[in-house]
Order: structure tokens, then C-alpha cells, then sequence
DNA sequence: AGTTATCTACCTATCGTTAGGTAGATTGCT
DNA sequence: AGCAATCTACCTAACGATAGGTAGATAACT
């Protein structure tokens, strides 16, 4: 049951990374089957469609995501290190995968994918906003703790995007290091 | 001479709204040639490729939006006018026409489009940059305006993202608004 | 023997693109 | 001014390739 489910997770993981290099519609089941050594048949014997395995990369992601933040509480509503650990999750995907965060591809091309596919993607959305709100709130207070969250994971996203298509890493380090900067000292 | 580029234009028109929905990947030549109102084969009569399309829309989207922001050297580095300014066109975009930033869906994507169309995009951030570099640096100086440029860059195209998924104008507004308050009480 | 995972082989729909043609406007030549 | 040549902007039809997906045989493991 540990190796039987090895070829399910292979699909997932080369489906996630296609997701955040070419988007949704960017890629076909074939690419993914041949990634993995089957056939564009066998992929679809684990996941009947293709918006399923979007479906379930987008919750594997999320959950990893999360799981990887750990508590919001624990960081005791410290804005400097909330902002710190919070760009640490995001810089592994960019410069350790050399990928988006999956979110911000398919945010982007949300118009156009399967409504669960969206679904997911707004849920992502909402459960790191409420990470970070949660974190923050405990000295910035609710309103303010709001603010600076979607604040924080919209200049990250973005900084993703744009430092990705530049090819600078230094440009997401630097929106980084701003955020800390701006928002500490206040 | 007026009206013979009407259907090009038309085509140019669609294929940008499409671009800014859905991305570069989810549709077709085909969509695009139903909603001017001609055939696929037509559409290729105007733009031999694809890509071509692609490549069009996106120096016409680059052009117009460097021409909505007008001289940078004309806000006299006011941090405070410079991200009204910037943030309006981008809300324009959102808020008017119910769309992304064509750069911010072709950023995320930039894995799977066509060599142009790719760079064109790093063109459009590349100069977008400059522009928020220049019109800043006046006041703060080279260095600082450099980090804050790229800053309301990244901050806004994620925040158009966000807003856009979760259906939520407030969230757009509440980023434009904390990006001045944080960069202006300095 | 039965389940699980994969295969071959195929289907239908659509993709971007091309070929070949046509009606009507424009141009150049006499 | 008349007429042939050319151009513009579209058309229908079809191309080969690829998309997502399915049915049924086959292999492998327990």
C-alpha cells in the first residue's frame, strides 16, 4: 500500500510542476503519462479526467502549503517574523523548484479552468489569508492584521511573477526584504 | 483607411480579453474568429500564426499602457501620486474591463508561450519597472526607488490576481491603499 | 482466483494551419 | 474612359496533429 500508490503520486507531482511552469490548459495528459514512463490511457485510470488531477493537485498543494506554514499562533503576531517565514514558504517554491506558487498560475488563468480547478484555487486563497490575518492579528489588531495579510500574499505572488519571468531571484528578495522593512517599522 | 483595419483590430481586441481571461492556452483561433464574426481562416489571413496574435496584443497592451501613465518626470518623485497613478491604470484594468493585467496572466504562463509572446512580456515588466524607477527616484534615489518600484509592481499584479479569484474589488483597493500608506509615512 | 495497474487500440472533437477560390474594391495602362 | 491586373478580405474544405477520453485485453502481484 506505501509503493502501491508510488505511479499516482508520480502523476500528481509531474502534473503540479506542469501546472506552474505552462498553466492548466498548457499542457495534456500525454505530457504528464510520459513523464511518468505509461501511457496517456494508464493516467486516466487513476484520474478519470483531467480537472480531477487538477482537483487534486490544487488540494495536496494547499495542504502542503499550510502544513508547511505550521501554527499562526505560534509566532506570537511578531509582524517581522511572520513576514520572514511566510516568504521562506514561497522562496522554496521559486527558487528551490524554479516554480510559481501553483495558485498564481492557475489565479491568473482562472477564467479559464474547471470550476473545481477554481474552486480550489479561491480556497487557497482564503485559507492563507486567514493564516496570515490570524497570525498578525494578536498585535495589529483584526482590521489592520487583515490588511496587511492579503497585503502579504499579494506582493509575494506577484513578486513570484515577475522575478520568475525576469529570471532575477534577486527581484522576489528584494519585495521581501521591502515588506519586512515597510511593515516592521511603523 | 479608417475602417479597413476594423477587423484586425476587432481580432486584436477579442484575443487580448481572451488573453486576460483565460490565458494565452485556453482558447483558439477559433473563439476568437466566432466572436469578430469570421472564420478561423481568416483570422490567419490577418496573422499568419498564433503567436503572431500573441505577439500583436502584447506590444499593443505595453504601448497603451505606457502611454496611459504618461511621463514618469511628471509627479516630481511624490511617492504618494506615483502609486495613485500606477494603481488607477491597473484598476482600470480590473475594475472597467473585469480583467487581469494581460502580463500578469502572460507572467504566470510564461512556461508555455510562444518565444515573442514571452518576451514581450519580460519587455512590458521591464519597462514598467523603469517607469515606477524613474518617476520615484527623484526623491528617494536610485537604489530605494528601484526596490519600492519593483514593490508596487509586484504588489499590485498580485493583488489583481487575488481580487480577481476571490470576486472581491475591496481586496485590489485594500492593497492600493496600504501600499501608500506603508511607502509614504517613511 | 481476484484485484490492481497497465497496455493496445481506438473514438470523437478540436487544434493551428493551409489550399484554393471568390466577390468586390483599387490600381495601372492605354 | 475602359479594361485588365492586382489587391483585400473573406470564404469553404480539408490537412495532419493532438486533445481528452473509453473499451477491452493483458500482465503482475497477493
Amino acid at each position: 500500500m506505501a509503493e502501491t500508490t508510488a505511479k499516482r503520486d508520480q502523476i500528481l507531482d509531474v502534473a503540479e510542476g506542469m501546472m506552474r511552469t505552462v498553466g492548466f490548459n498548457g499542457f495534456s495528459t500525454r505530457d504528464v503519462a510520459a513523464a511518468v514512463g505509461i501511457k496517456a490511457a494508464s493516467v486516466h485510470y487513476h484520474f478519470p479526467t483531467k480537472a480531477d488531477i487538477g482537483v487534486a493537485v490544487t488540494e495536496r498543494y494547499t495542504h502542503r502549503f499550510l502544513q508547511d506554514l505550521g501554527e499562526p499562533t505560534a509566532l506570537a503576531g511578531d509582524t517581522e517574523k511572520v513576514i520572514r517565514l511566510y516568504s521562506t514558504v514561497f522562496r522554496r517554491a521559486l527558487i528551490r523548484d524554479g516554480k510559481l506558487c501553483l495558485c498564481a498560475v492557475l489565479g491568473a488563468e482562472i477564467g479559464g479552468l474547471p470550476t473545481d480547478v477554481g474552486f480550489n484555487t479561491r480556497i487557497f486563497f482564503e485559507k492563507n489569508i486567514a493564516w496570515l490575518a490570524t497570525a498578525l492579528a494578536s498585535r495589529l489588531g483584526d482590521k489592520r492584521a487583515k490588511a496587511f495579510a492579503i497585503h502579504i500574499l499579494a506582493s509575494l505572488e506577484g513578486a513570484m511573477i515577475v522575478s520568475k519571468a525576469l529570471r532575477d531571484d534577486a527581484l522576489f528578495e528584494s519585495v521581501a526584504k521591502t515588506l519586512v522593512e515597510v511593515t516592521s517599522r511603523r
